[in-house]
DNA sequence: AGTGTATCCTGCAGGC
DNA sequence: TGCCTGCAGGATACAC
């Protein structure tokens, strides 16, 4: 569900609440969530404050003030919520919360559980990030790093694109919206695209990410952010999802076609 | 090396 | 009503 618009609108929403505040107590109701069990979990967020959230890809990171960090992935339902002081009860899927000093908590929730939680010190992290790939609305990543790289596979640019190691924190609503926006077609091999049509895509891409971070996100069913407020994004949607309805730029019928075991929304008449 | 497929898990929609 | 199948925003281990 949450691709880089909704994971950041998760951050912003609660910065404010946390940076500042110290975990007192974590509980663990779901442990297959918990990378390295929710025993060691537990000791390493114990009266640690909240330095600092970050995204990266399709992460959350809190800043620990012992210099570690608490990695959260949402995975395909996965929420991070926080619950001021005296707050509505949790869901039948809830899988940790962390208790803040002083009142209130932070609680992950995740229906199907892909997704999950996990402390890092800075090398492990480090590691990790190393595979990833550019953040696509970084002011430094522009169209001619996007087309030179794109040379260089021979996968369907909507797969290519669906790969974190190749660009970061696109998932299939803004793979399959940001093509439509360059009208390239999604199975077109990664390496057939013109310099053109690099150029864009890495519009399309970065038009569909920024307007939906300004809407809080795409919710088509589960996302919600850190306040539990649904994003705006739906309604914008130009392709995904709306197979038989017509297309918002020529009005022809859009197709859903299937490959990479994903389906891939398309206006035939708009995209080559 | 680079690509595609199966898999983790639950809930829901649609067909019969 | 109820059972079955397929599908869903992600990431990874594996097979070819």
């Amino acid at each position: 569900m949450p691709e880089l618009p909704e994971v950041e609108t998760v951050v912003r929403t609660l910065r404010g609440p946390l940076v500042g505040r110290r975990i007192s107590r974590t509980q663990v109701m779901r442990p297959d969530v918990v990378a390295g069990g929710p025993a060691r979990l537990a000791r390493a967020l114990r009266d640690r404050r909240i330095e600092r959230l970050e995204r990266r890809a399709k992460n959350i990171l809190v800043g620990l003030d012992d210099g570690r960090l608490l990695r959260v992935h949402l995975g395909m339902t996965g929420k991070l919520l926080h619950f001021p002081r005296g707050a509505r009860a949790l869901s039948a899927h809830a899988c940790v919360r962390l208790r803040l000093e002083g009142g209130g908590s932070v609680v992950y929730d995740d229906v199907r559980r892909f997704g999950g939680l996990e402390v890092l010190d800075g090398a492990a992290w480090l590691a990790r990030e190393r595979r990833l790939g550019p953040e696509p609305l970084d002011p430094a990543y522009g169209p001619a790093h996007l087309h030179e790289a794109l040379l260089r596979s021979r996968s369907p640019v909507r797969s290519w694109l669906l790969d974190g190691r190749r660009v970061a924190g696109v998932g299939n609503i803004y793979a399959n919206e940001g093509l439509f926006l360059a009208g390239v077609h999604p199975t077109r091999l990664a390496n057939s695209l013109t310099e053109a049509e690099a150029e864009a895509l890495h519009a399309g891409l970065r038009a569909t990410l920024t307007r939906a971070v300004e809407l809080g996100g795409t919710t088509l069913r589960d996302y919600v952010d850190g306040d539990g407020n649904r994003g705006r994004y739906a309604e914008n949607l130009s392709v995904y999802g709306r197979e038989g309805l017509p297309c918002p730029a020529c009005g022809g019928s859009i197709e859903r076609i299937t490959f990479g075991g994903r389906s891939a929304f398309v206006c035939p008449g708009c995209q080559r």
